[in-house]
DNA sequence: GTGTCGTGTCGCCATGTTCCGATATAATCA
DNA sequence: TGATTATATCGGAACATGGCGACACGACAC
């Protein structure tokens, strides 16, 4: 007789590879910390390039970059006003998974993360 | 600077930019089709390296590099039995987070579920 | 003992990402 | 008009990553 009771029923919600794909898409655009840090600030408010790029101590053509990946899959969106552009978020999930990332980083060091 | 009423308070609980970085270091493991679909079977129970393997479509030695890499930040535990290796999710974490991308990902496009 | 299975590691190569300078464009100001 | 500011884009160098074959190693079967 096997031992099926080590091996739980599949879970019923396994998501098909193709949203995996996208899911990790999404993920990986969000996996670094300067684009972490502009969609915390944006999750408080609505900035300007060059705001953010001073948050996080980079030239604002590089967070212009920054804001154009995420842009590009549906986290911000965009509003001119003069010469100026002010980004917004675009994706309510946003709060939640940043929620759930400033649960397990934002208290402590981390017990142990990384290299 | 100078228009101080427009910008909202800063958000007390921005990160710094170091917990930032440990933060995306983590979330780029993550972010990979096959990593995710093993930790979402891991979230349903313990498997081997030859069954993540097979519902990953993928040689068992590659299962293998991607559960060392998720092992290196914390996400997983092993437990060896004779020649077999049994993972589990040892960062509780994973599952608000994967919830988080199940409730984003999971039922906008195709909701078929197995390989 | 030999052989096979399950797992883990190494090196190579193709591809992708990040960073940065240079440049473009549009809006504003002197 | 020309200069300056704010943002966006392009091209390339440096670096990291993913996939893959080859192989090493311990556990088990015979």
């Amino acid at each position: 007789m096997v031992d099926v009771s080590r091996k739980p029923v599949r879970p019923p919600q396994l998501m098909s590879l193709e949203c995996l794909g996208q899911a990790a898409e999404c993920l990986k655009t969000l996996a670094h910390p300067h684009r972490l840090r502009i969609v915390e600030m944006l999750l408080g408010g609505r900035y300007t390039v060059g705001e953010l790029a001073e948050a996080c101590g980079i030239p604002s053509h590089m967070a212009s970059e920054h804001l154009r990946l995420m842009r590009r899959c549906g986290f911000l969106s965009v509003e001119k006003d003069g010469r100026r552009a002010y980004y917004t978020i675009a994706e309510p999930h946003l709060a939640s998974i940043m929620s759930c990332i400033e649960d397990r980083f934002g208290g402590t060091k981390g017990p142990r993360a990384g290299s």
